[in-house]
DNA sequence: TGACAATGATTGTCATGGCAGTTATTGTTT
DNA sequence: AAACAATAACTGCCATGACAATCATTGTCA
């Protein structure tokens, strides 16, 4: 298939690249300006990149690893050992060794944690249904799955 | 028209905010990959951040100020004024008061900020091209559309 | 068993980007 | 002209993410 773009007209500044990394920042902010303004939230300064760590701890019911989160949002290491400071120091997160194997720290939310959860979620998901306003269900999935093909093809 | 996300079934960890979040790093991760291996580029350590401020700066022929640039590209003064520091350390771009104002900053590119800006623009577009192989022009140019709406409706 | 590899978490270092506050310069207003 | 507001660049502080190095623990293999 011929390239998307050429030598002769390509922008860099108008391109793809841009326009994702604008997108992103912009639905960061948003997320961030609606979690200020939350009466539970808001006091504990939470921001959309612990967003994720929780809605992740949420999703089950057993102690999970710190590196089984990493691996699972493609996420690096020592990134998530101060993101976990934070969160612990918020009191949202608990952090303990497993006796199984010691080289592991089990992860569990506490009960500020779980009350956080049902918040983060609504939140996010209303930034994303307004920033959405004008898209048919058909026109989100499409573009959820031309992304994906992208993501796809990137790492080659 | 309808929410695109209902609470029953939001799964923040599949869905749109996510997803645009892994697709951007990857993206950022493979120029940086392809700027180490270039002979000019590599040992002067010039990533996908700085790129931006290069290409913009080699759009104009006249010396351009450090606040206009934040401008058309939404970016922190702050931040810009410590990328130019790493900027100029590396000899790409150089700084002058300006005598007409003060307040401003001059910028332009050198001989070697000019050197490195095809390559710049080649690498960047290939990386894209690469990522985009499997979509027709008709599809990449869908994908841009769908990202600027949702640009253009995220600021509400 | 003892040497060694593999794994998980941590720490140090750096680039990045946002926000608030400061300083120098320019424009405005009385 | 003097006071004030507005602007541009800079600085400090912090959260974030990437990479490399280190340490403790566990698994493997001679």
């Amino acid at each position: 298939m011929a390239d998307v773009y050429s030598l002769d007209s390509y922008e860099p500044r108008q391109a793809l690249g841009h326009l994702i990394g604008r997108v992103r920042a912009q639905l960061l902010a948003a997320i961030d300006t609606e979690l200020m303004k939350d009466d539970f939230l808001g006091p504990l300064e939470v921001t959309s990149s612990q967003l994720i760590v929780i809605v992740s701890l949420a999703g089950r019911e057993c102690a999970t690893s710190a590196s089984e989160l990493c691996k699972g949002m493609s996420y690096d290491a020592g990134a998530m050992t101060r993101m976990l400071d934070r969160l612990e120091a918020k009191g949202l997160v608990r952090r303990s060794r497993s006796p199984e194997d010691r080289r592991l720290v089990n992860l569990e939310l506490t009960s500020a944690g779980q009350a956080a959860y049902p918040r983060l979620r609504e939140i996010s998901m209303r930034v994303l249904n307004r920033s959405l306003r004008d898209f048919t269900r058909e026109e989100a999935l499409l573009l959820e799955s031309l992304l994906q093909r992208l993501a796809r093809n990137v790492g080659h």
